[in-house]
DNA sequence: TTATTGACGCACC
DNA sequence: AGGTGCGCCAATA
């Protein structure tokens, strides 16, 4: 898989996350495959432009422990997707240090790999 | 070309 | 339950 290929899995599975719902970089990465991607499909979802159409809903995306990475001091990408998600109705803890928390056995999507469907042209790999 | 980084995951403390 | 350390794999410096 080249990494168009791989940004392109990227961006359909993240789609298909429902409203309301959250889940990880790593569960992104075995759904298309690619298991051991899991810091890749972070790296996917910064190269994508903020008007994509259709739009990426990027910020259902946190990692696997519940927590919102952060984007670096002077950024704060982790504060609007903690706003992003108390819109749809997800809950957000914030610890002491800071951290922004999601309880994922509440919020958490994981379809197994397989029992999804990505893209629904059926697109022929022939 | 080699070393470091990074929107991560898991085991361990 | 949360924090830290080590492992992964490409992209970048």
């Amino acid at each position: 898989m080249d990494s168009a290929e791989f940004h392109a899995a990227v961006y359909d599975t993240v789609r298909l996350i429902p409203h309301g719902r959250v889940t990880s970089y790593g569960h992104i990465a075995k759904l298309i495959g690619q298991p051991n991607y899991s810091r890749h499909v972070g790296q996917a979802l910064k190269f994508l432009s903020p008007n994509t159409n259709p739009p990426v809903p990027w910020h259902r995306v946190i990692a696997s422990s519940g927590t919102i990475s952060s984007r670096g001091p002077g950024t704060n990408g982790a504060q609007l997707q903690q706003e992003a998600l108390e819109a749809e109705g997800v809950e957000v803890t914030v610890g002491r240090t800071g951290e922004l928390r999601v309880d994922m056995k509440t919020w958490g999507w994981f379809p197994a790999p397989g029992s999804i469907v990505i893209g629904d042209s059926s697109e022929p790999d022939d």
